[in-house]
DNA sequence: ATATTAATCCACCGCCATTT
DNA sequence: AAATGGCGGTGGATTAATAT
């Protein structure tokens, strides 16, 4: 034993006295029993930090014999020491080694409460460049797109491959994994072959693995793993057995061995924990990522269980975590608060969050379905159903306008956090927190920064009835120019409620110099106010008995606005269509004058009624001194309209 | 090889309810 | 009125693992 490695102490004095002498025997047995109290590498860093102390000391002259047992006075000038230097914890550390070796000798310790608030004075002296970062975890991408990139026949890549999944799922410190170094001639810490057994189950395939581990950081006895299967690219299972199959493994030796190729014998080489790292990292470091540690394994693995629901208790009992110590470990609570919550209906003002791949339905544009049930609220136009299928669930050209928008807000304004994949692969959460920047970017412009994947958005209480209106005209020039003009001065008057939603669509008249006209929408207030509220709209119109007013649920209104009459659209196709579309946006400080709006009809009821196409002019409400969407401040997205008054979408199509 | 972080255990505190 | 005990939270002490 080097003095370098081990803490030294003499026990003949301590343990003798002046009328009992006890055997040299006996005094190395009790020797040997105290030693194995601690672990080795606390030995030697006791060690260590006792060597520092006696440099300390013969720095100030103190004499060897006043060193030892410490007084407190000495005590409080080496742990002062350190101030400024390096960090409380560090301080503590040495004085512990120093505590130890009191003990050890059975001497007074003279730690004091004066020394306690020494230390706390020490904690927040210290340099911020004292403190590392914690580990980063691997995200279940990562670990895919490095396994993808691992040639699983190669032996080295075989055990490679099988270590890392089998790290991450069993959510493993490395060290009880792989050795330090691959010439270790005997290392009873390291699993073997024969440690790997397959559950107790008869079944085949294996449905798990057990992995025992004979030694963990915190139970020197060993501990077991359960290795379960998973259903994607990193299923560990069968990775492990193509490593056991590309290998060869003799029962007795590191699990987590392989037989270098260009070697002639047999003999296999043993996996070391410098060697494994060194390949993640080549592999993973240029793909863009942040250099990984072995404990980023433990961690990564814990977040993506808790992530994906699993219980707490269960990934905290399956990581062999005894303490809350285990909360360290949740990195990304954005991604697991959701995924723990106990099923539910979404509650007003709560969130929530729905991948990309579960909107299910454009039909109104309002649904999104989390976690099995549908939930009122979100506001796409049947205008976004394009961008919401085929691009991503973000809607980024008109904000997500419906007709709930003016009492609500656009989609955009309801988004809380997106998750994107950027142009270099990283998966990254946005959100007025984190990435605000990027965050501010996507909400008006998603698409020129990457692909995103899932979003959290507010939900609002879905009101307690809705009257779902349309009515239909068909109206002479003049006509048509009064009601849109009337259209307009309801578009801007204050009276006019935000929970009413509606547009005004004109279309090919009946003949020659007319027009065709309907009014569609829904009103969220109650039924009995229904009529006075869009009293000072048709009061200029025309008489119609062409018209259908529903009193109804809010899911039944979304149904009938959506013209499919239900929901799920997922078996349904898209039809081709040749068109042409085209969408304007008018501002609400320039309305459109009397001449404008004649010479607009004029055109719409003579060359209108003799084109050759399907033609409709949508134009909708949008702004409004009460609509919610243009009370959003201009700056808090990247939206670039806040003053719009009416949205007009212009759509012709041909038969061919 | 050494410096630092991570993990665990445990004492203690404030609070409260119950028992003596 | 005093004592006891449970509970959740906090932070100190100790020890092991990891990073450089």
């Amino acid at each position: 034993m080097t003095p370098h490695r081990a803490l030294q102490f003499d026990l003949q004095n301590s343990l003798s006295s002046s009328s009992f002498h006890p055997s040299r025997k006996d005094i190395e047995n009790v020797h040997k029993t105290l030693e194995t109290s601690w672990a080795k590498s606390t030995h030697s860093s006791y060690a260590r930090n006792l060597k520092h102390f006696h440099r300390f000391c013969s720095q100030r002259n103190i004499p060897p014999e006043s060193r030892f047992p410490t007084s407190e006075s000495l005590l409080l000038i080496y742990a002062a020491s350190h101030v400024g230097i390096c960090s409380s914890s560090t301080v503590r550390h040495r004085l512990s080694a120093l505590k130890a070796y009191h003990v050890i000798h059975n001497w007074p310790w003279n730690g004091s409460p004066r020394l306690s608030k020494l230390l706390r004075g020490l904690k927040l002296s210290a340099p911020d460049s004292s403190s590392r970062p914690p580990r980063p975890p691997i995200s279940l991408s990562m670990l895919i797109r490095l396994l993808k990139r691992l040639n699983l026949r190669d032996p080295f890549d075989a055990a490679v491959a099988a270590c890392a999944s089998t790290a991450f799922w069993g959510q493993c410190r490395l060290g009880e994994l792989l050795p330090r170094s691959s010439n270790v001639t005997h290392s009873s810490s390291i699993p073997t072959r024969s440690h790997l057994t397959c559950s107790a189950s008869k079944s085949r395939p294996p449905q798990s693995f057990n992995l025992h581990l004979p030694q963990t950081k915190t139970n020197r006895l060993g501990q077991t793993v359960t290795i379960l299967p998973r259903d994607d690219a990193s299923n560990p299972l069968p990775l492990l057995q193509n490593h056991l199959f590309v290998n060869h493994l003799p029962i007795h030796v590191p699990l987590f061995s392989y037989c270098p190729k260009n070697h002639a014998s047999p003999h296999t080489r043993i996996l070391s924990k410098p060697a494994f790292l060194a390949r993640c990292n080549a592999i993973l470091n240029p793909l863009g990522y942040k250099r990984i540690s072995g404990h980023s394994f433990r961690i990564g693995g814990t977040t993506t269980l808790l992530a994906s629901g699993i219980p707490s208790d269960v990934v905290k009992t399956m990581g062999r975590w005894s303490s809350d110590s285990f909360l360290r470990y949740w990195r990304h609570i954005d991604r697991i608060a959701p995924a723990q919550a106990p099923p539910h209906t979404p509650r007003p003002g709560t969130w929530y969050t729905a991948s990309g791949g579960e909107l299910v339905s454009w039909t109104a544009g309002r649904f999104l379905r989390a976690g099995g049930s549908p939930v009122q609220c979100l506001n796409f136009s049947p205008w976004e159903r394009s961008t919401v299928r085929r691009s991503s669930p973000l809607p980024t050209r008109h904000g997500g306008y419906g007709f709930t928008s003016r009492a609500w807000g656009l989609t955009l304004d309801t988004i809380q956090s997106l998750e994107i994949v950027l142009a270099n692969g990283s998966i990254v959460t946005t959100s007025s927190l984190c990435n605000a920047d990027l965050f501010w970017a996507l909400r008006g412009a998603s698409s020129s920064f990457g692909i995103v994947t899932s979003m959290t958005a507010s939900t609002f209480p879905a009101p307690p009835s809705v009257t779902s209106f349309l009515y239909v005209w068909d109206v002479t020039i003049e006509q048509a120019t009064t009601s849109v003009l009337t259209y307009q001065g309801f578009a801007l008057s204050p009276s006019t409620p935000s929970n009413l939603g509606l547009y005004l669509v004109l279309t090919k008249g009946s003949q020659e110099g007319k027009v065709g006209m309907w009014i569609m929408g829904a009103y969220y207030g109650p039924p009995s106010n229904f009529n006075s509220t869009l009293a000072p709209l048709l009061c200029t119109f025309p008489e119609t008995n062409n018209k259908t007013v529903s009193e109804t649920t809010y899911i039944k209104s979304v149904e009938i606005l959506g013209f499919m009459g239900r929901l799920n659209t997922t078996q349904l196709p898209d039809e081709p269509n040749t068109f042409y579309a085209k969408s304007l946006m008018t501002p609400e400080g320039s309305p459109m004058t009397r001449e404008m709006v004649e010479a607009w009809m004029k055109y719409l009821g003579k060359q209108g009624f003799s084109a050759d196409t399907v033609w409709y002019i949508e134009i909708e409400l949008y702004g409004g001194p009460t609509s919610k969407i243009n009370q959003i401040p201009f700056d808090s997205s990247s939206f670039g309209k806040r003053d719009t008054l009416f949205t007009i979408q212009l759509y012709t199509s041909s038969s061919n």
